[in-house]
DNA sequence: TTGTTATGGTAAAGTTAATTAACACTTTAC
DNA sequence: GTAAAGTGTTAATTAACTTTACCATAACAA
């Protein structure tokens, strides 16, 4: 175990296991390889086992990784053998959608409350939520110790929002607007663009 | 000008550059810096300048980057300086979300059809299209020339529908399946899994 | 039991890729 | 004419990945 410093990139990769494994244990197999794990995912079973390593010794040398064991392991690792609660912020198309997606509890997290600031939009509900006013996003938020949000806001009040939720003690935002926020080093944010994962395939057609 | 053989990690760069420049450009900025830019989008200037000379000249010493000569330039590259077609398979919430999503058209995309396998959403209207049977997918897509598709189906269902987009000569697939898909190399996948982004934050909570 | 095969963990070495730093040169402002 | 701003480029540095090799263990078949 090398607790020291594991590289951001390891981090990223092991969602992906996950969630492989994870289909993989729905689907009944109890046992898996780095190899198979590897052409599953697309990712060389050498790199696959270094990553792991990093963390402690999970695989029995001769027969693989036990997948519950693994998929526990990895968890905890990533903190998501709680359920984390999570902030919506912005009721449109996509806030809807998010508010009712079925997967994010097999994964680690729920959301919460929703939040936007279109008066026409709040009081209605979504999901099994009741939307609330903007103005009260920064109290309720740090009232209910919530230190994830997704933001599904327009581009322009994206970056105002961001930096309400940081006030409100928000420490990682999954940002959906199509700009780059700026926020304090000790906040996260990760950016969903579809646009520009378009962009980035297009370059190879 | 070094055209041999550019990372896909620079080229992962370049729609974040390109969104920021176009923000720049809507507020009616004409000139930006290697300096700037990076503060906007929280990447060193030496990074910035280096990724951008790869593909040529594009800046001035001294004054910096014109924003509409460098974005034409990015676009070029890209190759969104022309509006690709898209379909969109999966007729559920996000599909929803993405067939009404106003923002692809500014950056070089337009979802033509919509596709579901649910005969109760089939006729339904989603956006501006009628949802039409995943019968008619590969046929459809062949005949219209379609090069990209996003894929919001369910996870049980997206190698199957990615087995059949490839078949019917897509060569981009954006992924919203929590599921890696497994495609021919000449066949481009991106994946947007919000909980594996959430759990990516996690870790350093 | 014994040999064989499959497999993980580790380490070393080599390779490639990515990032940062440094600087010469150009432009603009004054 | 001089200082400041700012690029493009090269060099230096760091990080990531790949390959190879080897050992220890486990399962299984003979």
């Amino acid at each position: 175990m090398n607790a020291e410093k594991i590289p951001d990139i390891i981090i990223g990769r092991l969602p992906i296991y996950m969630r492989a494994l994870q289909r993989m244990s729905e689907k009944g197999i109890q046992t898996t390889s780095s190899q198979e794990l590897g052409e599953r995912v697309g990712i060389s079973a050498a790199q696959i086992r270094k990553d792991i390593s990093q963390f402690g010794e999970f695989g029995k040398q001769g027969t693989g990784y036990h997948i519950p064991f693994l998929l526990d392991k990895l968890r905890s690792i990533l903190k998501v053998d709680r359920v984390w609660d999570v902030a919506l912020v912005g009721a449109g198309d996509m806030g809807h959608a998010l508010a009712r997606y079925q997967g994010f509890r097999d994964r680690g997290f729920q959301i919460v409350m929703v939040f936007d600031n279109d008066a026409q939009k709040v009081g209605e509900k979504v999901g099994d939520f009741i939307v609330q006013d903007m103005s009260s996003l920064a109290e309720t938020i740090r009232k209910a110790g919530v230190k994830m949000a997704m933001l599904t806001v327009p581009a322009v009040a994206a970056q105002d929002v961001a930096d309400e939720l940081v006030k409100a003690g928000v420490k990682a935002i999954l940002n959906y607007a199509p700009i780059s926020l700026n926020v304090p080093p000790d906040v996260k944010v990760q950016h969903i663009d579809p646009a520009s994962h378009l962009q980035r395939m297009t370059y190879y057609l």
